[in-house]
DNA sequence: GGGGTCGTAAACAACT
DNA sequence: GAGTTGTTTACGACCC
């Protein structure tokens, strides 16, 4: 059980912190690196091996380990030695709090029992989020999460694959369920956040991100961010509605001409394996895209008659106007049935924008699961990652005092409450997740904003 | 009214 | 020749 009296769990450091003269300094080496967590076939099926390491802390998800490490933007890629894939603490069991666990990325450390862990918590698969079934639990908890001040707040994070939680029901059939919110990232699309975060005005009245987007979405989850145009075809096929009319080639056309008019996209030769005859072409990502996200496709339009660099402030503001046009055209064009339910933003992350969005979201609408399908199944579950700062002596952690995205003044210092951390409350059987509301919003304070914990 | 975003249609060329 | 891929222009809708 931790002590959250100690006064170093105040901190939000990122070193291990040694109450001991008679042991070596604990390495600075992050716990949990930073990935952007593809989903992995693995995923919740490799056990960790068992290390000298024996950790227990509040455990509110499973972990995983992810395929690769991959850094967003502007912080150095995790490394861990040649050969050595990051590992993350797994464990098989969820939502069972302070639960021993053992886990072991690679590292060989030694630390003292009374060492403490002070970090947010790291990149976390949520595996067992419940799929809401009953509007009214999640009516409760928005009443309840919207009466906390702090879920006003949001929290910083720069990276692409951000998924806000955003539940949606139907006046038909009453089913919350997630949907992914597609945006790239704060810098390029993020202007149009608001603080409630579910304000996900880079859909467009069709309910999908602006062809650009998908483009981009889908080359990040490609390997090398590269895709031919037939497999960008099937990313957006499989991930939006866009294709619904099989006989409706226009969505092609589109994206076409988004792929040809954005200067984040370029065509590469394709070659044959003896690299002699031309193969066509094969669609690849901007480095500075890859890095800092696409901008709007109109921006490289040529504009005839007229130079301009889209710099000076009210340009600026045309953009943003831009970004939101038809704000109240899409609201009215959006599905009447589909009523939004606010949530505060908590800036969750996909496990892979790539995997078919119906697998994601079993529950919306349209993406009813087929007969076969295991909803229990890790795969076949909503899947969000925690934001976090980067930890890592080389990524240093941002200033906590203030962030400013715009209109969204981040604050994410917010300590989970003491009864979080005692595990009084229920869990469903089922799902693991507690089942009630109050422990959901806890939990989702807690994913919002940091661990502290004691080993 | 100008300029922004975005989707869409269409013409056209080049390639397979 | 048909289909696919890529480029370019144009336009409407909507926003600030």
């Amino acid at each position: 059980m931790p002590d959250n009296s100690d006064p170093a769990v105040s901190d939000y450091g990122q070193s291990f912190e040694h109450d001991t003269e008679d042991q070596p300094p604990i390495t600075t080496e992050p716990l949990f690196p930073w990935n952007d967590f593809q989903q992995s076939a693995a995923f919740g099926q490799e056990p960790f091996a068992p290390s000298e390491t024996n950790y227990s802390i509040p455990q509110l998800a499973t972990f995983s380990r992810a395929p690769e490490a991959q850094a967003p933007s502007g912080h150095d890629a995790w490394s861990y030695g040649a050969g050595q894939e990051p590992m993350f603490p797994h464990s098989s069991s969820t939502f069972r709090h302070h639960e021993a666990f053992h886990f072991n990325h690679g590292l060989p450390r030694s630390v003292s029992a009374h060492s403490s862990i002070q970090r947010p918590i790291l990149p976390l698969p949520m595996r067992q989020r419940p799929l809401w079934t009953d509007s009214t639990v999640a009516d409760t908890m928005n009443e309840i999460l919207m009466s906390e001040p702090q879920h006003s707040q949001s929290f910083p994070y720069d990276a692409a694959h951000q998924m806000a939680p955003c539940m949606y029901s139907t006046s038909s059939d009453r089913l919350p369920s997630f949907r992914p919110d597609m945006r790239t990232t704060q810098k390029d699309f993020g202007d149009d956040l608001t603080a409630d975060g579910c304000e996900t005005d880079d859909e467009n009245k069709d309910g999908n991100p602006p062809y650009a987007k998908l483009i981009y979405q889908a080359l990040m989850d490609a390997p090398e961010h590269k895709l031919v145009l037939r497999d960008i075809y099937a990313w957006i096929a499989q991930n939006t509605d866009k294709a619904k009319n099989p006989m409706n080639k226009g969505w092609q056309n589109s994206v076409r001409h988004n792929l040809s008019m954005n200067g984040s996209f370029k065509k590469v030769d394709l070659v044959d394996a003896n690299n002699k005859s031309k193969k066509g072409y094969i669609w690849v990502l901007e480095p500075s895209a890859v890095g800092h996200g696409i901008q709007s496709t109109t921006r490289y339009r040529p504009k005839p008659g007229k130079k301009h660099d889209h710099t000076d402030g009210a340009d600026l503001k045309r953009q943003r106007a831009g970004k939101r046009r038809g704000k109240a055209a899409r609201r009215s064009g959006r599905n009447k049935s589909l009523t939004r339910i606010h949530y505060p933003r908590f800036p969750h992350y996909p496990q892979s924008a790539g995997q078919d969005l119906a697998l994601h979201c079993p529950t919306e609408p349209g993406n009813q699961p087929s007969p076969s399908m295991d909803l229990n199944s890790p795969a076949n579950l909503p899947y969000y990652c925690l934001p976090t700062p980067p930890l890592s002596t080389r990524s240093p952690l941002p200033e906590y005092s203030s962030y400013d995205y715009g209109d969204n003044i981040v604050c994410p210092e917010t300590q989970p409450p003491d009864f979080m951390l005692n595990d009084a409350s229920e869990h469903d059987p089922e799902t693991g997740f507690p089942s009630d509301p109050r422990s959901r919003r806890v939990e989702d304070q807690f994913f919002g904003h940091g661990l502290t914990c004691l080993l």
